[in-house]
DNA sequence: TTGACAAAATGACATAGTGTCAATATAATC
DNA sequence: GATTATATTGACACTATGTCATTTTGTCAA
């Protein structure tokens, strides 16, 4: 049963107005909140199961009641955060009209939401390094990107606003680039202004795709209909 | 005193043409490569004492002899990695002439050091999310290619090459989109192969740098005295 | 309100890996 | 070949993990 499936039961099950979180729901929800907190102060590689129990009021074996190890903790995490990237990174990857007023607006979002949860996005990377099966969560996260991008790619090419290149590698590599410039720029205190990674990062995607006198315009004549 | 420097004076002091190793040079050599080779078959996360010291014929306790750490041998191999990818950076990082030559040049031979590391280049980028001190090392690595490629950025600048902007954002940027894209290609089995890596990144580099219309060219008009 | 049941939490245990140290074995040097 | 320096070893203390039988605690119906 889906966590969204559960919470729809609850919802047309119970008559009442208030939604029902047993305790259970609450030692979870401290166990993911304990987590975050402490990747903003932590390295990944410092997270203890103890110490995150230690925050949580309750012991360390509850833990393994919710979680089968850290891992699934951060797979959780990721699932929650890739949500919101996906989301905000929308408007570039489906959006209709002119791409490179598009593509700010996307990378805008972006660089927003990976400033706001930096370290959470960091410990997350970092996370993938530690676990089989975790790697391959971040590397299908990675991947959507790939994908949606190369669509998008492909997509211009076909109304020959991009240059005809094999579309698939450039979008691996500027997921990459994405990806791992955030990393770097919002990972660590203190970070970094949210602002020039925009900038460098609007400038090397569209002079990639578009062609290099459109960047530093907020917008081009080129249209996408 | 440097591993050359060492290397060098033996040579002048021994009479004869054997190289004297002692034994102590012998299983030092000997745990660095079972790392080596255990980096082309598995994760560094399965990395242990134990299991490195079992190819070398002596029991675990005399891994300590040498190394105070796994993090400190991985810091050993990287240091010898790291000289042979920054002098294949070289053409383009010093290099006189067409920019967009030395750029292919450049970017020929790291990929292809690379392509023959990859696996090895993986384990070092994981290893440094598993402890403190060599994520220094890791990062200082990337710091000085940030620095490098900066310098080369703010020369051509100059010379009016490369468009006005702030240079080592971009240089950090770029950095991070080299290191991590191949060592998506390169760090696992079966590795992509080079040439459309090559492709990829220096499209990439030659649009958002000289522009979008050397894309492609080996060479170009623009000259660097 | 209470009692019974299901669920959550606990503490003790087995396991795997780390790094250290005193004791021992081995190599190199005179 | 004796001596000295160095390499190697095995035992130990420590930290963290994940499991399980047991106990405690919440929830719901009577």
């Amino acid at each position: 049963m889906s966590d969204i499936t559960k919470l729809m039961s609850r919802l047309h099950v119970s008559p009442q107005p208030v939604l029902k979180v047993g305790k259970s729901d609450r030692t979870r929800a401290a166990i993911l909140n304990a987590a975050i907190d402490f990747t903003w102060t932590h390295s990944f590689r410092d997270m203890t199961v103890n110490k995150l129990m230690a925050s949580t009021g309750a012991g360390r074996s509850a833990f393994y009641q919710y979680f089968r190890d850290l891992h699934e903790v951060m797979a959780t995490l990721l699932d929650i955060l890739q949500v919101d990237i996906f989301e905000a990174s929308r408007p570039w990857v489906v959006g209709v009209g002119d791409p490179v007023a598009l593509l700010h607006e996307a990378l805008d979002r972006m660089v927003h939401v990976c400033y706001t949860r930096g370290p959470l996005l960091r410990a997350i990377a970092d996370a993938a390094t530690f676990d089989d099966r975790f790697e391959k969560s971040w590397n299908q996260f990675l991947g959507g990107f790939d994908n949606a991008s190369c669509d998008r790619i492909e997509e211009d090419q076909k109304q020959g606003l991009t240059p005809a290149f094999e579309a698939l590698p450039i979008a691996i590599a500027l997921t990459r680039l994405d990806a791992y410039t955030m990393i770097e720029a919002f990972g660590h205190h203190p970070r970094k202004q949210p602002e020039p990674v925009i900038e460098t990062l609007s400038r090397i995607r569209i002079a990639t795709l578009y062609g290099s006198e459109w960047v530093g315009k907020r917008s081009s004549n080129l249209v996408r209909t």
